[in-house]
This record gives C-alpha cells, structure tokens and sequence, in this order.
DNA sequence: AGATCCATGTAAGGCGTTACATGATTGC
DNA sequence: GCAATCATGTAACGCCTTACATGGATCT
C-alpha cells in the first residue's frame, strides 16, 4: 500500500485536488500515514497515465489553475482489488524510544526536555484530532471504520502520555548522567537471550 | 537517526558480529524500530572506513568465520554526540489503519481476517517482548531507560489489544459490504475542516 | 505591503527493503 | 541426511524526503 493506493481510495470520497488531497491526509490518516507533495503529484500522475484517475483543469475560479483529479471506474475495481489481497501492516519507527532506551547516556536535562517536548507533541496531535472528529466536523466522514480508525489512533496517544506521565520518574530518579559504574552487559547474551524468533523475517 | 547509530548504540553494551546486532535489535527494539541484514552489514562497513568501530576477524571457533565489531573512543563520542542532538521522532505507519478506515469498502470476511491477523501479531509480539523482559532474562539489560522503552511498548500493545476488542463490534454491526446507500461525503470539505495546520511539514 | 494560503510540479538524493549468493555447523 | 542456525555480504530497486522553483489570491 503506497501513496498511489492511498489517493484512490481519498478520491473514493470525490474529486480533489493534489493540494485537497494533501490536506485530507492530514486530517484523516495523519496518525498513521503521511504524504507530502513530494509524493502525491508523481502519484497522480502515474495513475493518470494509468487511466486509473482522470484529470480535469479547472482554470477560471479562486487562485491558481487547479487540476481536479476523478476516479474511474478502473481506479475504484483496482482500489477494491487492493484492499482485499494487501497485507496489512503496522510499523512503528521511533527514535524516541530508542533515545529514551539509551538515557543512561544522557545529561538529565537533555532527557527531561525529550520526555517534555514528546508529550507537547501528543497534546497537539490530540488536538488537532479532536478538532477534525469524525462526528462533529463540517463535512464529517461519517463511516464507522474512519470512527475506528481515529478512535484508534487517540487510545494510542493518550496511553502514550499516560505511560509517560506515570513512568518518568524511573527515568529520573535511578542516578544517572555520566556515571560509568554499572557492570558492562554482554550484547551477546542479550541478543541470544530468545532464541528461535518467529515473528521477524530475515532481509 | 539511522542503523549507523543504532549499531553505534547497540556496541556501547560490548562487541558484537552483524548476526548479534541483528537479534539484538529484534530483543531490544523489535518494537520500535527494526533493521535488516541488508542495511546492518553496509552500516558497520561504513562505520569501520570513518573509524567509529574496529573490526576483528575471530577465524577458529565455532561455526563460520566471524567479525566482532568494537566501539572505538570516537564512536562512542559520536553516539553520545548524536544522542544530544537528534530530534526524537516517533512516526506510525499503519496499512492497517487505512484497511481499517475504509472497512465499508470490505468484505465483512475480509475485514474479520485483518482484526484477527492484527489481534494475533499483537498477542505475538507480546509474548515475545515478555519473553526477553529485561529484568529476569539471561543477560539482562537492566538500564532504567530500556526497561521504559520496554514498558512503553507493551503498554502501547496492550491499549491497541483491548481498543480493537472493545470496538470491533462497531465495524461489524454498521451493514456495510457492496452496499452504495450512503449520501457521498464531499472530500474538499473534510480537508478543509481544519485549515491552519500547525504540526505537519510541507515537503 | 507583507504574510499566509492556495496550487503545482521537478530533481536529486537518501535510506531501507528484497532478493540473491554462499557455506560451515549443529541437532534431530 | 535434512532442517535450522550461524554467518557475511552484494546489488537492484523502490519509495519517500528534501529542496528547489513559481506565482496568483486573500487577509491583516
């Protein structure tokens, strides 16, 4: 699933534009899956030349000449197509966590400011959320799954915070700074620690 | 922050071969951020040519011809330098949520076989993480910070698992299938619900 | 008048993923 | 003997990110 998947299904919603579409993306997936500019005009593109969406000008109006982008009846059979046989996954990148995994490393501050400014990134995210909820917004997306979807992502966010809240004490408290005074851990104990490991493909 | 400083991380615990960072990564950040042969052996060959680790071949032995790598002083001095000046992200991408958010584009079955597969990755990966819990594991990683970036991650395991328990029945009960009886929801006006968006780069 | 929004694109580069290639050793 | 584990690497490809380039319209 890739940002071409992704258009077609925002246009599943009516016309757009690369601009509307960016927006949306914000709006409705901006807790699980982002797309610049970048990517999105390359995107449509290629599925313009597909023959999967077709692309209409619309010069007069407000502002600059606009291309409105439609889905054919190809796009929406492929779309269809695709949510049926993609793997679903759900990938997790955080520098965060790894920053925070190695705070044995880091001078207090440096760490108290990370842990804060996490949490002032949650609290907006919570907001800007809250502020595009399905159910009250203008122009609601009403289907449950975008519910679902939304809801999804505020009970991570707030476990996040809560978690946060209520464990960074451990952080701080255990004496650390620059203090070289515990025994060294073997990595290769570590790494050998679970053996047989389902669940990770090699690559 | 990329596999280079995770390599760099991951030695400041004692030398290790590419095969050991590798299980290393799956036990310590399988959760948060996951790295592949193809990228670990190019990232220590890198390392080695700037000289932030030292190579040394370990011929006899068990098995195949090894290569332990050994943070050098300047490594180390990177990595804590890298530490202090990174921004922490922490970024989702969920092909699952997208699924998910367009649930009335689904087969009823299908949309079952995604919350099913995403429950038991889930329950897997939780068993896997208490599996090499860093207090009673062999070779524990008793730091403060790995046993919160550990915490954090279950926690985040945990609120999905129960989330999706809980709400599950919502997607389901809201008929959907092939069925086209909902008033179509205008795109342009859910991207424009909320305009000034602080909190997302352009790009 | 200046900032911000609307609007569309291109180009290079970066970084990771996937697939391929190889081979010894250990356990069943 | 066969499968799995240990072990190291390369090469191509894909996809996104970042930066650049441009310009009218609206709001303050």
């Amino acid at each position: 699933m890739d940002v071409k998947d992704l258009c077609l299904g925002a246009l599943t919603y009516g016309d757009a534009t690369g601009y509307d579409l960016k927006k949306f993306f914000e709006n409705a997936f901006g807790h699980c899956f982002l797309a610049g500019y970048g990517s999105i005009y390359p995107a449509l593109a290629e599925l313009t030349a597909e023959k999967l969406v077709t692309a209409r000008r619309v010069p007069g109006q407000a502002g600059p000449s606009r291309k409105l982008y439609h889905l054919t009846t190809a796009g929406r059979r492929q779309f269809l197509a695709q949510l049926e046989t993609v793997e679903p996954q759900h990938k997790v990148k955080s520098e965060f966590l790894v920053l925070v995994h190695f705070s044995h490393l880091l001078p207090p501050q440096r760490l108290n400011e990370v842990l804060d400014r996490h949490l002032q990134e949650i609290e907006q995210k919570l907001a800007l959320m809250e502020a595009c909820e399905p159910r009250k917004a203008r122009g609601t997306l009403p289907s449950a799954g975008a519910r679902f979807a939304f809801g999804f992502g505020k009970a991570m966010m707030t476990a996040a915070r809560e978690y946060i809240r209520t464990h960074r004490h451990s952080l701080i408290s255990g004496g650390n700074g620059t203090n070289p005074s515990q025994k060294p851990t073997r990595l290769r104990k570590v790494a050998q620690a679970v053996s047989r490991n389902r669940g990770y493909p090699n690559a």
